[in-house]
RNA sequence: GAUCUGUUAGCUCAGUCGGUAGAGCAACGGCCUUUUAAGCCGUGGGUCUUGGGUUCGAGUCCCAAACAGAUCACCA
């Protein structure tokens, strides 16, 4: 991809062969046995010093403070960074001094890898660090990083922030910024204490299908794709919903999920093409119960990631401590906006809509203006973790019609910071008003709404041989993982997060 | 999709009224055996994102494009 080296990569290209000259493999083959990690050593010296008498680590080269004889040096592993002393009598205990004076001070680039052995000891400034007594070159690297570095007071000097380079080169970033793999190690922690938390309870994880026929569960404009052998064509998933109910049909108590959805929508600081959710669905449950489910969920797990309930976005503070407020859809309009619109038809809602600035269409049934007017007047404000329940029928196909109030049905979504972070019904398990409500979307659909859903009519036959009263939830992984790790921009959460490909490098 | 902002050395950034490009770190050559943003002396390194235009002359002004970020619209 580039055809241009800059000086100081014709220099590493030339120190390989240089190397290789002089008998040293810049790229080994065989394993180097480390028995100590920098935070070990780090955090342990000063009451087990004995432990450290002899010990070998591996790393990323990550500074150099050379002086004459003796030199310090910085060693980067998976768990942090270390000190080195490698002195030249040390490490070249006979006649020739090259290992030090040439592989060592000038052939060893900042990036490379290299292995020693020595011991832990404190320099006279009070560092803990190695002192070496054998020096090996493990891998070459071919590109200057970065130099990021931090003086007496903690300033960052020259920190690599530049997200587009962060983004498109995330090798480059977790190198150099070790805040950002702390981020992806409590995305892993979450999405394993959320594992654990479904697994002690006898729910099993389930994989279904990311490229199906009829694309359901949920309302968006999807990917499509096509099979060559089945010569048909076929869309990435957009929701795994009624495939996950399909199993609670065929007799589990509980199945969930993580995986990957996608969806052919915008892009901007809390939507990625692809995006990670988590949905589950338990047997003979409602949504009521799966409100306590969630909070109790979310507390410990959040509690076991993050060492308390309380996390810090932004200059807010949020706390994920049970149990969490509830309120209707209705009654939080009535909260924020000040309206009643239960009893509204849709020519009134669409007339207050107008009047308050609210981009309504044409296609917007009753439901979607409510929602509407929720999002713009309510969303906003519900910083702590919040449920609302009760959502107009129109707009929710696939839960149960409310047990009292007529025209809702039993769902609820929980907002933290003004954000959805999670949906869930009392699912709808009759399949003749399930086959009207998929009806009632193809109308909207005939509208012009172009997220309205698809008749799923093997789906529709599956409810057809009955399924017991089950409750459903979804989670976004991917902003549950944002606010635990207090980021504004999902791009910061997801590893490799959808980028352009620069202009520079391509043909 | 709209608006605003940004793109200069490997990295972080300066660049005045339009006059052929600067610093620190990194690199290269020296000195230095407990330093730590190590230090000291010396050296090299640039298609100023791309393409047009104005001008005697453009990193700088104008137009367009690419990519990114922020805000908005849509969505989760």
């Amino acid at each position: 991809m580039q055809n241009h080296l800059s000086e100081q990569e014709i220099i590493r290209r030339q120190y390989l062969d240089e190397l290789r000259a002089m008998g040293v493999d810049p790229f080994p083959a065989q394993a180097f046995s480390v028995n100590t990690h920098a935070s070990d050593l780090r955090h342990r010296f000063d009451t087990e010093p004995d432990a450290f008498k002899e010990i070998s680590l591996a790393g990323r080269l990550m500074s150099k403070r050379n002086m004459g004889k003796a030199s310090f040096a910085e060693l980067q592993d998976s768990s942090g960074r270390i000190q080195l002393y490698i002195n030249r009598d040390q490490i070249c205990p006979g006649e020739s001094k090259e290992l030090y004076n040439t592989v060592f001070k000038r052939l060893c680039d900042i990036g490379d890898f290299i292995g020693v052995r020595g011991y832990g000891f404190k320099t006279q400034t009070g560092e803990i660090s190695v002192h070496v007594q054998e020096f090996f070159f493990l891998a070459k690297s071919l590109h200057p990083l970065p130099i990021v570095k931090t003086d007496a007071e903690g300033n960052v000097h020259d920190a690599f922030t530049d997200p587009e380079q962060r983004y498109r080169k995330r090798y480059v970033d977790l190198i150099v910024n070790p805040h950002v793999k702390e981020i992806f190690v409590r995305r892993s922690r979450l999405i394993n204490a959320m594992r654990r938390y479904f697994d002690e309870r006898g729910w099993l994880e389930v994989e279904t299908p990311v490229l199906q026929t009829i694309h359901g569960g949920a309302a968006a404009r999807p990917f499509h794709t096509h099979h060559n052998a089945l010569d048909m064509p076929l869309t990435l998933r957009i929701a795994n919903e009624l495939y996950l109910k399909r199993l609670i049909v065929g007799g589990f108590d509980g199945v969930y999920e993580f995986g990957k959805m996608f969806r052919n929508e915008g892009m901007d600081r809390t939507h990625n093409p692809e995006f990670t959710s988590m949905e589950i669905y338990v047997a003979y449950k409602d949504y009521i119960w799966m409100m306590e489910m969630v909070e109790d969920c979310l507390e410990k797990v959040i509690t076991e990631v993050h060492g308390g309930t309380i996390v810090a976005i932004g200059n807010r503070k949020i706390d994920f401590k049970k149990p969490y407020r509830r309120l209707t859809m209705y009654d939080a309009i009535q909260e924020y906006a000040g309206i009643q619109v239960e009893h509204m038809d849709e020519a009134t809602l669409r007339q207050y809509c107008r009047s308050q600035h609210i981009a309504v269409e044409d296609s917007m049934g009753r439901g979607k203006l409510i929602d509407s007017i929720f999002g713009e007047k309510v969303e906003g404000h519900l910083i702590q973790p919040c449920y609302i329940t009760d959502y107009p029928l129109e707009m929710t196909p696939l839960a149960k019609k409310h047990r009292s109030k007529e025209g809702l049905v039993e769902r609820f979504e929980l907002y933290v910071n003004g954000k959805e972070i999670a949906n869930a019904y009392s699912e709808l398990n009759d399949p003749i008003d399930q086959k009207q409500r998929f009806e009632l979307q193809l109308k909207l659909a005939a509208r012009g709404d172009e997220e309205a859903m698809m008749m799923d009519e093997d789906f529709v036959h599956a409810l057809e041989y009955g399924m017991p009263p089950t409750s459903g939830l979804g989670i976004g992984i991917d902003r549950l993982t944002m606010l635990v790790t207090g980021q504004e921009a999902i791009q910061e959460v997801l590893l490799f997060p959808q980028m352009k490909p620069e202009a520079r490098h391509q043909a």
